[in-house]
DNA sequence: TCTAAACTCTATGGTAACTATAGAGTCAAG
DNA sequence: CTTGACTCTATAGTTACCATAGAGTTTAGA
């Protein structure tokens, strides 16, 4: 098949999975007389491996050492359970983070009275003040 | 003072305060005789202005409306109130996609025992199976 | 006075994971 | 045999910077 089928088999767009070819995540392939790319099956599975890890918002150097451990089937899998793990930690410290701002924001937002003008605009003052 | 002065006494790094005048948040500014930047106190509030709402994620886009706005001291603040709310809300967009992740990804930890082998490693295989 | 260190300048390329575009070639149907 | 749909490569853009190169400026010490 060629990438506009394997586009929409998999919900990948025609430019990601050339991305992802230029990126070493799909192996090399094989091409028509008139240089499209040919695609089977087992490309589709590959594919829909890499959207799954990418939902899971694992980099593309992730799913690479993903794809390298894989080809390794008998030794540990530690490797694997810690770079999950240490994806679970980065996006527990970014919620906290954000949670952060959030609480930040809530304490701007009631800084200002609606109907008021810039001038006198608590908001605007507020940013206008040195931080802690 | 000089660029690097000013960067010292607001915590930016000098390349920042270059960029934020390319980006046009930083008023035209005067010369030395040897074309170096030269600032005075009035930069220093406007810089920390800068600083302060980065540190809220807004983005330089955000900052140059304030920036344009705080310049109309007549004007109703609606549109800060505006910008700040939406603010708010994709803050809050963002961390419940944190959220959901943070379950799919501790789901997915739980798949694999460790001492396991890649071969059998549940994680591997859960990222194999096609999403729902 | 000379010189070396520290500072500054502009311009450029890199980051992440794509999207969008241009300009050209390929293929299938009518 | 042509038109439209598809594909190709290469390049620029996104965001808010950081890093670097290569050049010029300033300042402090010898």
């Amino acid at each position: 098949m060629k990438i506009g089928e394997l586009a929409k088999l998999t919900g990948c767009s025609v430019q990601s999975i050339r991305h992802y070819e230029k990126e070493k995540l799909l192996a090399s392939l094989r091409r028509s007389d008139g240089n499209f790319r040919l695609y089977d099956s087992a490309t589709v599975d590959q594919l829909k491996f890499i959207k799954h890890c990418r939902s899971l918002d694992l980099s593309l150097a992730e799913i690479r050492q993903l794809i390298a451990l894989n080809q390794q089937p008998g030794i540990g899998c530690d490797d694997v359970n810690r770079m999950v793990d240490s994806h679970i930690e980065q996006v527990a410290l970014r919620i906290n983070e954000l949670q952060d701002l959030q609480d930040k924001l809530m304490a701007l937002r009631t800084s200002c009275a609606s109907q008021s003008t810039v001038k006198e605009c608590g908001i605007l003052q507020t940013l206008s003040v040195t931080q802690k």
